[in-house]
DNA sequence: ACACTAATGGCACTCGATGCCAAAATGGAA
DNA sequence: TTCCATTTTGGCATCGAGTGCCATTAGTGT
């Protein structure tokens, strides 16, 4: 589902921690995640030097086996601290996902809107989870990862949660309707549907990926109008 | 997306435990769960029991308000034996769901083979998910929970990973492909997908359920094909 | 009564997660 | 420079889920 924007390299190279840390999505609760201000103590570490470590030790330990104070260890920070910038070990893998939805809002927002709904949702669709060859590898390790734990295949489903809404609420506009209505609704699920067997189906391939995300979501979605209509 | 067969009476009735109690289906780890035979010690409790007294509490409680120890003095058992009949806290409110996925399966082997398959499938799940109206209301309940309870949400992918297999194993075995194969996938997904919105727009509605969840998995169909048909 | 079998439940322990708070660390003002 | 307001850090205690271990219990069959 995601998209980093840049390069986001994930054992060597620089994790995505795109634009100064933002507030939480998930407002207002126990500590407050560091936003490094002008004044104040400046924050020890930060979501990208905590990514690399975490997954670092994941590579070798599994994610089970990794503890939290592993990676805080690896980190050279605090347990404590890790909570501060993660809500729970379960947010790690995906990362800064939240920033990426605005460019996904955009997305959508570009499609014509001559475009039927479905198609522009599903090029929106298409289009976000397109993007530079250097890095995709990286992708693809922190997909597998999510796509193969159990307890992170589960957990993601909260993150689902606000991209089908992103959807949710483009159907909901184009066809005056409500976002919790009953057609936007299914709108957001399917697409989140296509998408995830299309990343299942990617990860399925040899590394030599001979077809890329955007092709496979485009065979998915065939697939499932020509299932459709028998 | 359950179907307990009988009557299956949250607070006050009798809870599913049909058959006698069979090994899980993620099998052998730590302890092995209770299978009620003839020789050796008695079980102290049941899956029905155990799910009664707990209901009771998320109910006064809440879900996460509810600790173990406390649903294990109310079931008048140890901590240790429920996590026997249970793998999790987050299993205790699908029941045994496993059970109900034969039955699943059944559904569908009974559709003609004259129908397409989308319409096998579609019919499958509408059948699966109708049941007695006195058993409705328990029911309700038990999904509402699950579907607004952020931990039990994210919990549930694992189970309908099970039910989305059952699918894919029927799609690709009529259209003479593998159950991992792109289009079967597919079909899994987006069943659930159509089911989901429904659950959701089902439990939505007042009480008074004039649509019954049948009536809202057809629409919720209907409106997929003409979303995808502009 | 005796052996056999299988479930129970207490105990200790690991790990994720949270509240609490004193101790850093920084920029700016006196 | 020193003090101050500000903000993050990280240690400590605590809670709750989940697991391994194992002596105990309660049946069945002989």
């Amino acid at each position: 589902m995601p998209k980093w924007k840049g390069r986001n390299v994930l054992t060597s190279g620089a994790m995505p921690d795109p634009l100064p840390d933002a507030a939480p999505t998930t407002a207002a609760e126990g500590p407050t995640p560091p936003r490094s201000s002008a004044r104040g103590r400046p924050g020890a570490t930060s979501h990208a030097a905590i990514e690399q470590a975490a997954f670092r030790l994941f590579a070798t330990h599994g994610f089970a086996g990794t503890t939290m104070e592993a990676i805080a260890r690896e980190a050279g920070v605090g347990k404590r601290t890790i909570f501060r910038y993660y809500q729970s070990k379960n947010d790690i893998p995906w990362g800064q996902f939240d920033r990426t939805l605005d460019h996904f809002r955009a997305l959508l927002d570009e499609q014509p809107d001559g475009l039927p709904v479905h198609a522009a949702v599903h090029q929106g669709v298409v289009e976000f989870n397109r993007f530079p060859a250097d890095a995709e590898p990286p992708h693809r390790e922190r997909m597998r990862l999510i796509l193969t734990t159990p307890e992170l295949q589960a957990h993601s489903v909260l993150r689902y949660a606000e991209w089908r809404r992103v959807i949710a609420e483009y159907v909901a506009r184009r066809t005056q309707a409500r976002p919790d209505d009953l057609i936007p609704q299914v709108a957001g699920h399917v697409s989140l549907a296509i998408s995830l067997s299309a990343y299942e189906a990617w990860l399925t391939e040899p590394d030599a990926e001979t077809p890329g995300l955007p092709e496979i979501i485009d065979r998915a979605m065939t697939g499932l109008r020509s299932y459709l209509t028998g």
